[in-house]
RNA sequence: GGGCGAUUAGCUCAGCUGGUUUAGAGCGUCUGCCUUACAAGCAGAGGGUCUGCGGUUCGAAUCCGUAAUCGCCCACCA
């Protein structure tokens, strides 16, 4: 092992590994008689590639994980993918249309046939990225939304949720995509500030030769106009009672209604009423009993009932409609203006309000025991600001529109009789047992009917996903289920804590009764250096794969989770990464120092024997610490204090205490502890940083095959000697006081030099001192020595006497410095006890505290005047 | 338009129920060092009136009010 190379080299290392874990089946999970502890994986699209977000969730996931495991817990991580409806249709089409097949063309069976091709071919792709990544999943438990257990799952709700009267169908408003050619949820509706226009349209009055003034953004609309409403208290518009107007260009005669909706104040205070157009005016048009006029075909192009432009796409049609309605005279004036228009959150298409028939789920009865669970702290979120949000739209939940015309998802179980009227039924058998008692026809057979061609929205798949991966939803009683569910810890990004995490908690209640996991921790997201979110279209996120390829995974892992702070956005740079690849580098080298040592039948020094003292009671308080942090979440602050303890105190302090001199051997017992100690430290880090842990836990002793890292069990919190770790911080202090006065003076550290220590010093760590300050000699004096260069650590005075080197100008001008700042300090404390109130009210403990400060001070003070008398 | 959150060193953040914090860390910066594990390193140094203003308190980065800036969520103002 000597000849381990002085940098840490990831690539081999990574892969070796992750074989050697895969190999043993270490990530398999079975129910046995341990405490479970259970994640189920943010399902990402089948067809997906990793991103940086998918890098940070992944990365807590897998820590979370490996560290229930190292605390003996029976751990199991389910992995999988989710089929994403639209937008692996949109992949499809788009794959298809570049072969030039278009999919109107191809029946629905052909279709599918070539998605599946494409799932086939580009699904799982992401589930291999995760494994460079580290991500200890149980594989054998891949699940995909739209595999045979989790598809009959998902038909057994639809039905059971029929049953209970909780799923309806009907004509309804929606938002519909015209580029996808489909429905959407509110939810999948992104609303962006646009900088638009708002138009003010003359509508003559009919019979006069008046005209009042209507202002819209979308002029286009005006074909499908039935009325022109105004607010009844609008003076300016009383006149307008019982007339009617013409709606320009299109020549059509509308009644004005009249209806406090109308806000006066705003534009004109006329608004154009286009029931089919608009969710508002589709209430109006349904209170006054107003006509419909779809305009627009499902591709947002004009259709036969628009009468003009007829073809023509919506937005050709806004800039032509305003040419001839300019030549018509009948443009008022046109404003700037800002509003907000929602877009597809698949294809970024705007979105078209539409009127049309869909299936929905009733979400009240759903929401109520969901919200009731987080309230109650039953499931907690981190951090906790996220249940404000979560309350706000459970409090306020609307139906859910869960059909979409798409092909590729999981179809509605429902048929439709020839006589109007539909069955839903878990298969075809079901569906006509069902349609013949139904009908009361005993001739029909399943020809007649015809199945609703309708998909459900792929979140109607993933609010199973805890339960389905269990197979709790067909078989609620399998061990399995019970074993695992619910899980414990769920790790998403909180932009989906409606389209999913809200819905996941009432299926929860609703399909397996018990909620679906305790604790939800929501991740930030990852921003560039300048704060934007890293996105395909900005060109501004590295690949993650190109990340781990430079600088390793547990490289990369790390970066990610030193800035990344539960709900904080993170900002990436590729520093974090070098900070992670340079900590690896120093732990290999720690390991390489430590191999290299010859041992030999010896007396342990007493700085080493100290030194073990020392890291043995430093390590427990960075074990408590740790464990708190972690139970709390506060994984960043975790690793930061493995860092340290590994860093700070463990290659700068402990190792070079124990660190024999050049060519001679180390003694077992300090060994032995050296070995023990950078086992724990190993175990310590291995959730963050599991490749380079395994590999170097594998050679610092002899291993069984199949022995892993993964199992070694975590350390438990211990009470860790408090004394001995504030003795070390002094030492440290003193250490750090030769090492200026040696730079101050230019005194090579391979020239010993005496160390004199005024009363009041600790002998008990000389040891480590002579050794780490090169001392060849510690003498207590009486007298100050006026050649001698000092500092005062506490309240001791140190001094090393230097003849000829000791400018005492020098050393009087230190000890001002430290009077002047202890004296105000002192003032401080004494001005803060002269306060009566301050020491009649605050408690016993800090005043106490204030008191010890002003002895402390006190004392320091006596110290240094004595220092300054001495040489002056 | 409603609500929520943030504002602490150049950057990213700790600072949990006010009191050993005249404020800490990591990174970056600066100054020395190729000292026999590591220059992806070592030894040091500098850097903040805790966004402003008011209040509560013996005591405020911490609690309250207010203003500003930023961010997020929600909402049917054409």
């Amino acid at each position: 092992m000597n000849e381990l190379a002085s940098k840490y080299d990831p690539s081999a290392v990574e892969e070796k590994w992750y074989a050697y874990w895969m190999e043993h089946r270490l990530f398999h999970s079975e129910p046995d008689n341990r405490e479970p502890y259970t994640i189920v994986i943010p399902p990402p699209n089948v067809t997906g590639v990793l991103h940086m977000g998918h890098m940070l969730n992944n990365t807590i996931q897998d820590i979370l994980v490996r560290r229930a495991r190292m605390e003996g817990k029976n751990a199991c991580w389910v992995p999988g993918t989710d089929h994403a409806a639209i937008s692996t249709e949109a992949k499809v089409v788009a794959k298809l249309a570049a072969e030039g097949i278009n999919k109107q063309d191809l029946s629905r069976e052909q279709f599918l046939e070539h998605a599946w091709d494409w799932t086939h071919k580009y699904g799982g792709i992401i589930l291999e990225q995760l494994r460079k990544l580290g991500a200890s999943c149980d594989w054998e438990r891949t699940a995909f939304t739209m595999d045979e257990q989790r598809s009959q799952s998902v038909i057994r709700v639809f039905c059971d949720l029929y049953e209970k009267g909780l799923i309806y169908r009907g004509v309804r408003m929606v938002n519909w995509d015209p580029v996808a050619l489909t429905a959407l949820s509110d939810e999948e509706v992104i609303y962006k500030e646009e900088q638009s226009k708002l138009y003010h349209l003359r509508y003559m009055v009919e019979g006069t030769d008046k005209y009042i003034v209507v202002a819209t953004t979308r002029p286009e609309t005006i074909l499908g106009d039935t009325a022109v409403c105004v607010n009844p208290n609008d003076e300016r518009y009383g006149w307008l009672k019982g007339k009617r107007v013409i709606v320009p260009m299109v020549g059509r005669s509308v009644p004005i209604i009249m209806d406090d909706y109308v806000e006066m104040d705003f534009g004109t205070g006329c608004l154009k009423v286009t029931p089919a157009h608009d969710v508002n005016d589709y209430m109006l048009g349904d209170k006054y009993n107003l006509p419909s006029i779809d305009i627009f075909n499902d591709n947002g192009t004009i259709s036969e009932a628009g009468g003009m432009y007829v073809g023509m796409d919506r937005f050709d049609v806004r800039k032509q409609i305003m040419e001839d309605l300019k030549q018509a005279d009948l443009i008022e004036k046109i404003e700037d203006y800002v509003n907000k228009v929602g877009h597809s959150e698949r294809t970024d298409a705007v979105i078209e309000p539409k009127l049309s028939m869909q299936w929905f789920v009733k979400m009240e009865s759903l929401a109520r025991p969901a919200l009731a669970a987080v309230e109650e702290g039953d499931i907690s979120f981190v951090p906790a600001k996220f249940r404000n949000i979560y309350r706000h739209w459970m409090t306020s939940i609307k139906d859910w529109c869960i059909s979409r015309q798409l092909w590729w998802g999981h179809q509605i179980p429902a048929w439709h009789l020839p006589e109007g009227g539909y069955v839903v039924a878990e298969n075809e058998e079901q569906a006509l047992l069902k349609a013949i008692e139904k009908t009361g026809n005993p001739e029909l057979t399943l020809s007649d009917l015809r199945r609703d061609p309708d998909c459900l929205d792929t979140w109607f798949s993933s609010w199973l996903w805890p339960i389905s991966l269990f197979n709790g939803i067909l078989e609620p009683e399998n061990e399995e289920f019970k074993y695992y569910y619910p899980t414990s810890d769920l790790v998403t990004a909180p932009d989906i804590i409606f389209f999913w995490v809200a819905r996941m908690i009432m299926a929860g209640y609703e399909f397996a009764g018990k909620k679906p996991f305790g604790n939800v921790y929501f991740t930030g997201i990852v921003r560039d250096k300048k704060g934007r979110k890293m996105s395909k279209s900005l060109g501004n996120s590295p690949d993650p794969l190109d990340l781990i390829e430079k600088y390793g995974a547990d490289g990369v892992r790390m970066g990610l989770m030193l800035a990344a702070p539960a709900g904080h956005d993170i900002m990436y740079d590729d520093s974090l990464c070098e900070q992670g690849r340079n900590f690896c580098n120093k732990i290999w080298n720690s390991f390489r120092l430590i191999k290299g040592w010859e041992t030999a039948e010896i007396e342990q020094p007493q700085s080493a024997r100290l030194a073990v003292e020392w890291f043995d009671a430093r390590l427990a308080s960075t074990v408590v610490e740790m464990n708190d942090l972690m139970s709390k979440f506060r994984i960043s602050e975790a690793l930061m204090a493995v860092y340290r303890l590994f860093w700070d105190e463990f290659s700068a302090w402990y190792l070079e205490v124990v660190k024999p001199g050049y060519g001679q051997p180390l003694d077992k017992t300090t060994y032995e502890a050296t070995i023990h100690y950078f086992d724990m430290l190993l175990r310590l880090l291995h959730p963050f940083m599991p490749f380079i842990t395994e590999e170097l836990w594998q050679h610092l002793c002899e291993r069984k095959d199949g022995e892993s890292i993964m199992y070694a069990r975590i350390p438990e919190d211990r009470q860790a000697d408090e004394k001995l770790i504030a003795d070390f911080d002094h030492l440290k202090e003193v250490v750090a006081g030769i090492r200026t006065v040696r730079k101050q003076k230019q005194i090579p550290q391979r020239d010993s030099l005496t160390l004199n220590v005024r009363e009041g010093h600790d002998s008990r760590l000389d040891p480590i001192i002579t050794k780490m300050g090169n001392i060849s000699e510690i003498s207590v004096i009486s007298e100050k020595d006026p050649a001698a260069a000092g500092f005062i650590v506490g309240k001791v005075e140190y001094s090393i006497p230097l003849t000829d080197k000791v400018n005492v100008e020098e050393e009087l001008a230190k000890l001002n410095k430290d009077l002047e700042y202890y004296t105000k300090f002192l003032a401080g404390v004494e001005k803060k006890l002269g306060n009566e109130k301050f020491v009649a009210n605050a408690p016993e403990a800090v005043v106490a505290i204030e008191r010890k400060k002003k002895s402390d001070a006190e004392e320091k003070l006596a110290t240094i005047r004595a220092a300054i008398a001495a040489l002056s």
